[in-house]
DNA sequence: GTGCATCCTGTAGCAACTACAGGATCAAGG
DNA sequence: CCTTGATCCTGTAGTTGCTACAGGATGCAC
């Protein structure tokens, strides 16, 4: 085996993790509290030692919640990429179910969209006397 | 003025206003602790009695809350609605904000339906070797 | 050696609920 | 009259995914 990864390996404290993948401190020692990551080595005084593959799998971290995944989503992706990687079908799996959600979602905000655009257009049309809004609630004036 | 309002006022506890409007007895109150629900009156003995307007309100409540209101713009809402109604445009404003939340969120998850689909697809295509579920999410295989 | 930046832990807060625990009260049957 | 079971009460803690302190310990430059 060779004993020297690489050109010197580089390694930077948790504010310079933080800058270089855009995950705030404190949410990334709330990772590391949940499980996400797991604990980096340490400096004699007890500070977080971070290198490029701590930031690897933060920027992945970072990248699944832009997609809208959860965090207990992303441990199993994490899981499934890490040492005993092979089934690229579970990872459809979530995938799968998760674009499920995000249709269903999708046609929710769709009917939604609809409803309110319908009842505020109608509303700015003219200075009306009983607000078409509060209608659709269908909040009750006395009668 | 009338003294007797109608056939005699239906009054009844949280249990039914709960099955009556399907919001659960727990959220009532949590409603009425955060003030959304004026605190009703009680028995002799401290048990909450609804009528047919706290049951309306409570509807609202419920009806605005799945068109994806907050609790704040719905207590907003409350107030339009209340004594000193007027203004069918600030109800305007709340929901046409509402609105603007609304489709930019449908716009990100478009987007984001549409990474997913194709890239599942590609990924229930054959037995692939490198997951591009992981791959789109840039997880690191050694180089 | 004196600042100031950065780091540490631990706790509490946000939304919008939900889920108890531990006790009081009510209504019906025997 | 008494017991049983349903319903109600308050208060607190848990959920998700963070964010925001407080109060203290380092690191580094001048």
């Amino acid at each position: 085996m060779r004993a020297i990864t690489s050109p010197r390996a580089e390694v930077f404290a948790i504010g310079e993790l933080s800058k270089r993948s855009g995950v705030n401190i404190e949410t990334i020692r709330y990772y590391e509290r949940v499980k996400l990551l797991s604990p980096p080595p340490r400096t004699a005084s007890g500070r977080r030692v971070y290198d490029s593959t701590g930031h690897r799998v933060l920027v992945f971290i970072r990248r699944s919640r832009e997609l809208g995944f959860s965090l207990d989503e992303i441990r199993a992706l994490l899981r499934l990429g890490g040492p005993d990687r092979a089934s690229c079908r579970e990872v459809r799996e979530i995938a799968t179910h998760h674009l499920e959600d995000i249709r269903s979602k999708l046609r929710d905000l769709k009917k939604l969209e609809r409803l309110l655009t319908t009842t505020v257009s109608r509303c700015s049309g003219r200075t009306a006397p009983d607000c078409p809004v509060l209608d659709i609630l269908d909040i009750q004036r006395s009668k």
